[in-house]
DNA sequence: TTGTATGCGTTATCAT
DNA sequence: ATGATAACGCATACAA
C-alpha cells in the first residue's frame, strides 16, 4: 500500500518547485525553463513513475474527461441491441483521440434515481450522448434547458435538440417500396419497439407512406409490435401465421426482432423468401451471415457514432454548440431474403 | 451559464454551516441534528436543486467509484464480440447497486499510451476487470504486484490473479465428445482466437484431449484458426471445404465465428447438420435464432460479470482481496446443427 | 448540536 | 526563470 507519487513528489526529488514540475509536465509555452532543468523534471517524474491524478485535474480544470453514452431503454434490451456496440466504436474512437474517456449506461425513462439529470449535475460526465429517446422525453428538454451540452442520437418531438439520426421515416419507405416493387401487395410489419419511441414511429410512418402512394391499402391489423429483442420478434411472427391468410412479404423495422422471426419461420417450415419475404432494418453486422442473408436497409452506426462524438466534443472543448442536425444517409442492402437477388439454385450436395 | 450550486450556497440559504449540510446530506450517524433542522437542510438542498460535485467527492474519498472494464483487444474486435455486451451486463448490474459506474475500453496488449497501467494510475478507475487476457500478460502482473486492485475475466500463466472465468479445456472436451459419440471420427476445429490468448489455447487442448481419449488421431491439418470475427470463421470453413476429404463434423470454439462458417457452408449448399455437423461454443444470445439454431456450450457470460464485479467491489469496499478463483460451470446445449437432437421433417409448405 | 479549520493533488495567478 | 499561494467542492477531525 505505497503512496502515489504526487507532483510534489517529483519536485522534491527534483530539487524544483511544484509549479515548475507542473510547467514542464503540461509544456507550458512561453515559460522559458532551462533545458537542463527540464530534462531533471522529466527524468526524475519517468524515475519516480509519476502519472498526474486525473481526479485532481477534474477538480481543478473544472472537466472530468468523460463522456456520458447513455441508452433510453432498460438494461437486458440496452445490452442485446446488435447495433450498438458499432455506435459506440464511433463514439469511443473519436473520444479516445481527444482525450476523453467513455461511460455507458442504459437510463430507462422512469428510473428516478439514475436520470440522466443525476449523471450530469453529479458531474460524473461533462457530456451526454442519448440513444433512442422517446418521443417526448421531457428530461432531455430539461437538461437542455439547463444548459448540458447533449446530443441526440434520435429524434425527439421538441425543435432544436442537436441530433445525429437517420431519416427513419424515408428509409422504412424505401424498403417497403423494395417489397412492392417486388410485386408484394399484402405487406406485414413488425415494429422495432414500442411507439413511445420516434424511432418507430417513423419507421411505421414510412412503411404506411409507401403503401399508400402506391395505392395499397394500410391495414393495421398487419401491423405486429416487437420491442427490440428476436423474442419478441419470434412471436410477432407467430401471430402473423396466425393470420387467416397470410401476407407474402414482411418488413420488420429491426433486424434483431426480425432474427426471431426467421426462427419462428424456420420452426414452422416455411421458406424464406420462397414462402415469405422478409425485409430487415439496421443492417447489423451479422445479417450478411444469417441463412437466408437478410435484405435490410444498412445504417452508418458506426458514422452515427463518431459525428455524435465529433459534436459533442466541439462543444465542450470550444464551445460551440451544433447549430444543425446532422442526417446520415441509409441504404438498401438487397441480399437474398425477399429473394430477389440471385434465384437460389435448388440444394445440391456436395 | 449560471454555475452551480454547491454545499456552500446551500449552507447559506438554510441559514446553517456548511458541515451541518454535509452531516444532513450524508446521513452521518451518531450526530443528532434537530429534526427542524434536518427538514429545512433537506429542502433547500431540493429547492436549489443541489447535487453533490461527484469529483469533488472523489478528490477527498480518495476513490472515482469507477470500474474499468477492459478488453485486451483490437477496438473492432472487442465491439464485435456478442458476449461481451452480456458479461458486461453482469458487471454494470453489480456497479449500480454499489454506487459505481463503468468505464468500458478496449486496451490491445500492444497500446504503450493507453496502457491499463495508465488507467489505473492517473486514477481513472478504481479497479479493473481485465476480459480476455493473453497467457503471458505482462502488464497484469506488474500491475498486481503494484496492488492494484484487478479482476480477470479468463486466466493467465502466472499464480495468484484473482480470476473468473469457465474451464475452457473441460468444456472444449465435452463439446468434442459430444460429437464423438454422435459417431464423427473426422472432426475438424476452427479456434476462437489466436493461440497466444489462454481461452484458445484451453479451448484447442480440450478438442485435442478429447480425441485422443477416443483413441483417435490429432491431426493438426485439421485445425484452422479464427479471430473472434464471423469473416475469420468464414475463411476458415472455405479453407476447410477445399480440404480433399471433408470431415464430417466441425468444432468451432466461438459462435461468433461460427456465423460466418454457417454463411460460408450455405452459400456452397452445404447443409448443416445433414452435410456436416456443426458444434458452437459460447452459446452468444442469437445462437438459438439461427437457421439451423447452434449447438454449442453455454457460457455463463452474465453470471461471469456479476461475480467479477461483485469480487472486485468487495476488494474496494471492505479492502478483501479475493482468495481463490471462481470457476463457472458450463453447460452443452444441443440443438439442431449437429443433428442429434430431433430429426428435422422433410420442409412442409404450409 | 453546530461551526471552524484543514487536506485532497492539481492548475493558474501573481510576484520575485 | 522560478517560487509562493489561492482556488476547485467536499468531507471530517476537532473545537465550541
Amino acid at each position: 500500500m505505497n503512496k502515489r507519487t504526487t507532483a510534489k513528489d517529483v519536485a522534491e526529488a527534483a530539487g524544483v518547485s511544484r509549479t515548475t514540475v507542473s510547467f514542464v509536465l503540461n509544456n507550458v509555452e512561453g515559460m522559458r525553463i532551462s533545458e537542463e532543468t527540464r530534462q531533471k523534471v522529466l527524468d526524475t517524474a519517468e524515475a519516480l513513475n509519476y502519472h498526474p491524478d486525473a481526479t485532481a485535474r477534474s477538480m481543478v480544470k473544472g472537466k472530468t474527461f468523460i463522456l456520458g453514452f447513455v441508452v433510453r431503454q432498460e438494461p437486458d434490451k440496452a445490452y442485446a441491441d446488435l447495433l450498438l456496440p458499432e455506435v459506440m466504436r464511433g463514439i469511443s474512437e473519436v473520444a479516445g483521440e481527444h482525450g476523453y474517456h467513455l461511460l455507458f449506461k442504459p437510463v430507462p425513462p422512469e428510473d428516478e434515481k439514475n436520470s440522466l439529470t443525476t449523471l450530469f449535475l453529479e458531474r460524473q460526465v461533462d457530456g451526454l450522448i442519448v440513444s433512442g429517446p422517446l418521443s417526448n422525453d421531457q428530461e432531455i428538454v430539461d437538461l437542455m434547458t439547463a444548459n448540458a451540452p447533449i446530443i441526440l442520437q434520435g429524434r425527439i418531438d421538441y425543435p432544436n435538440i442537436p441530433s445525429v439520426d437517420i431519416n427513419n421515416r424515408k428509409a422504412a419507405e424505401k424498403a417497403v417500396n423494395h417489397l412492392i416493387g417486388l410485386g408484394h401487395t399484402r405487406i406485414a410489419m413488425i415494429t422495432n419497439a414500442s411507439l413511445q419511441y420516434s424511432s418507430s414511429k417513423d419507421r411505421l410512418n414510412g412503411y404506411r407512406r409507401a403503401l399508400v402512394n402506391a395505392g395499397l391499402p394500410y391495414d393495421e391489423s398487419l401491423v405486429f409490435y416487437g420491442n427490440r429483442t428476436p423474442d419478441s420478434g419470434f412471436h410477432a411472427m407467430k401471430q402473423i401465421l396466425d393470420l387467416g391468410i397470410h401476407p407474402t412479404a414482411v418488413f420488420i423495422a429491426s433486424d434483431t426482432v426480425a432474427l426471431g422471426s426467421l426462427n419462428a419461420l424456420y420452426q414452422n417450415f416455411i421458406r424464406v423468401p420462397e414462402d415469405i419475404a422478409v425485409m430487415g432494418f439496421d443492417d447489423i453486422p451479422l445479417s450478411k451471415h444469417l441463412a437466408p442473408p437478410l435484405s435490410t436497409i444498412h445504417i452508418p452506426a458506426h458514422s452515427l457514432g463518431w459525428n455524435a462524438a465529433n459534436l459533442l466534443i466541439k462543444w465542450l472543448d470550444n464551445n460551440e454548440s451544433p447549430q444543425e442536425d446532422c442526417i446520415l444517409d441509409t441504404e438498401i442492402i438487397i441480399r437474398e431474403s425477399c429473394g430477389s437477388y440471385k434465384k437460389r439454385e435448388e440444394n445440391t450436395r456436395i
